[in-house]
DNA sequence: AAGAGGCCCTGATAGC
DNA sequence: TGCTATCAGGGCCTCT
């Protein structure tokens, strides 16, 4: 589900409601997600305070007091929600949700605390959680990904260095996290139509005034999803339960047979599968 | 050794 | 309506 835009907004909506509160409890419900949930979980986060949330890649980090973290990696399909502990499963009290908006089914953890509770949904159990017991376990864990689009690592010397040498095609370039971290299915494709390059180039092939255009537009996607809520296609509310827009921004991805949106282009989006991924281009204008 | 594809899983939707 | 097939914001693992 969510690429770095959508779990940025998962970190910022939730930063308001949990900083500072204690975790009395928690409850899971099933611990076969993309990976087995530790059987001591709970028990090393019972009467935990949230001193802070930050975010990593595609990475939530809950950060509890005695120096210990939370990572919760949301796949495909993992949602957080928020909701009211006296009408435990029914509506919530909380203005913003509507009946729609709480899952009945897969809610497969379930934080309390003392006003609310916070519940992870993952209908397709792709996601995670993992606790990690300090800070050097932290950076180890996050060491394995490359710089987020907006870091100042994230420059050309280091886009070139990487895509040059490559065989790989352009696209798979994007979505390896070890490369980059942050961009996903959709915003791969959508980057690289504003770069005006096919998917399918090959690394070593891309010119350098192409990686520029890759460097300059992985920030400005990227940032604009931010601004717009993320993007929500099917299941993707923030932890207040309100959709993104930035699907209504997208030029390419989704819009198979559709006319592109440059000016006087008149060509139309094609979709191919790369790496057994939907990739969506314009042939005429990405080259 | 690098790169592509299979696969984990459930649900929504399209097509018959 | 009800079936079946296809496909979905990810990424680890296994082949070649």
């Amino acid at each position: 589900m969510p690429e770095l835009p959508e779990v940025e907004i998962v970190k910022q909506s939730l930063v308001k409601k949990v900083i500072n509160k204690k975790i009395n409890r928690v409850v899971i419900y099933n611990r076969n997600l993309r990976f087995k949930i530790d059987k001591n979980l709970e028990k090393n986060i019972k009467n935990k305070q949230i001193v802070d949330i930050s975010r990593k890649s595609k990475y939530l980090i809950i950060h509890l007091n005695e120096g210990k973290f939370l990572l919760i990696h949301f796949g495909m399909s993992g949602t957080l929600h928020l909701s009211n502990n006296e009408f435990s499963n029914k509506i919530t009290n909380l203005s913003f949700y509507n009946k729609q908006r709480l899952p009945k089914k897969h809610n497969h953890i379930v934080f309390f605390f003392s006003k609310f509770k916070l519940i992870y949904n993952d209908p397709r159990r792709f996601g995670f959680v993992k606790l990690l017991y300090s800070d050097q376990e932290l950076k180890s864990f996050l060491r394995k990904y490359g710089p987020e689009p907006m870091d100042v690592s994230f420059n050309f010397n280091y886009l070139k260095s990487k895509i040059k040498g490559s065989k790989k095609k352009i696209k798979n370039l994007l979505l390896d996290q070890k490369f980059i971290s942050g961009i996903g299915n959709i915003y791969a494709s959508e980057i690289l139509y504003y770069s005006k390059i096919r998917p399918n180039k090959i690394g070593r092939k891309v010119k350098n005034s192409e990686i520029k255009q890759i460097e300059k537009f992985s920030k400005h996607v990227l940032k604009k999803a931010i601004k717009k809520g993320g993007s929500t296609i099917r299941n993707f509310i923030n932890s207040e339960g309100l959709d993104g827009s930035y699907q209504k921004e997208f030029k390419v991805y989704d819009r198979e047979g559709k006319e592109c949106s440059t000016r006087k282009c008149n060509g139309f989006i094609k979709k191919i599968v790369i790496s057994n991924r939907s990739t969506f281009y314009c042939k005429n204008c990405q080259k």
